[in-house]
DNA sequence: TGCAGCATGTAATTTGTTACATGATTAA
DNA sequence: TTAATCATGTAACAAATTACATGCTGCA
């Protein structure tokens, strides 16, 4: 399952463009499974060229035409198959807690700093969820909902524990900085902060 | 924060060689930060020719030489200036989450089949981390601590919201499968799985 | 006898990100 | 006048995954 699969599947609902594509990335996979311009305009031509779309050019002015892509039966068959074969993964890759897990090697005040930034995005991501679902409230089916639900949870379940378990991090790392700072050797500046 | 920071990172605890690295990503990072060797190995050359690790080459008999790797002075500083300037992502791609999304596509016993799967990797996945937090229960500094805690809640959270709302999917899916089924068009055998 | 664990690495491939390239319209 | 929206794409780059390549030891 790719980003490729994915346009396939989006526009087996309706017809679109690879500008309409984004934004529905946007609005529904952004916290999952975001995707830019750079992977779909590609993505659609190879589709195309595998006879799974179908493109209809409308011409626009002061504009590039707008393209329309329609899935063709054989994308349609594709699509299914798709979703019947796969094992879908679910993939994390979180520099968060990889920066978390090394807490005690940073002073406080980033830390505080860091988790604080974390929450808001979390708080953000299901603002997100909440507009997108009252925007589309008509034609959010079965899977849409379970989807938003789902994501909604999960981040709230982050943020709590944040909240709950943050506090006493701060603390504990404050605490072996106090003792770090006796240890520390000379100061030293000006590193170049990129490996 | 890639797999050559974290290596970094891990090694300024304690040396260690590119395969015992790659067990505490096991036991560590297993679910936010995934690493093989075949990222491990060349980011240990990588770090050592930039001069943030120094390599004792130990020789066996009947394996390769072991390279114990240790942290320079440069390679302390150098990981404390990448925790500092780390604007961490979190980043999330969920093939899971994308192919329930078309639950309204999909069999319902291939959708039961995935959300019971899910669940299970789930559990999995808590286990791994009670495990490990048993093991290593003398040397789990709060910063591991933390981050065990956050990968359990939340597990925890996706696992409940599955078992809470899954039925109820699986319910209206089946629904419309009905629907669909007689809108069905020609059977249609053999198709190739991979776009 | 066979598999898991120890131990290293390279090379090809896949995938996606970022930057580049262009340019009109409309609302603040 | 400045930013956002509409609208398309390519090319260079980064990063990680997968497959390949090798081979001993110890346990069941």
């Amino acid at each position: 399952m790719d980003v490729k699969t994915l346009c396939l599947g989006l526009l087996s609902s309706r017809p679109g463009s690879g500008y309409d594509l984004k934004k529905e990335f946007e609005s529904l996979f952004k916290h999952f499974f975001p995707a830019g311009y750079g992977s779909i305009y590609p993505a659609l031509a190879d589709l195309t060229a595998q006879g799974y779309l179908e493109c209809e050019e409308i011409p626009q002015v002061g504009k590039p035409d707008r393209k329309v892509y329609e899935v063709t039966e054989a994308g349609r068959r594709a699509f299914a198959a798709a979703l019947r074969e796969a094992e879908p993964q679910h993939k994390l890759r979180s520099e968060f807690l990889a920066t978390i897990y090394f807490a005690e090697m940073m002073d406080g005040d980033h830390l505080k700093q860091l988790l604080d930034q974390r929450v808001m995005e979390l708080t953000q991501a299901i603002d997100h969820i909440e507009e997108t679902k009252s925007l589309r409230a008509s034609e959010f089916p079965a899977g849409a909902r379970f989807v938003a639900g789902f994501g909604a949870a999960v981040a709230q379940a982050a943020a709590q524990y944040i909240a709950e378990h943050g506090p006493e991090l701060l603390k504990e790392t404050r605490q072996s900085q106090g003792k770090r700072a006796s240890e520390r050797t000379s100061a030293s500046p000006a590193i170049e902060t990129r490996l």
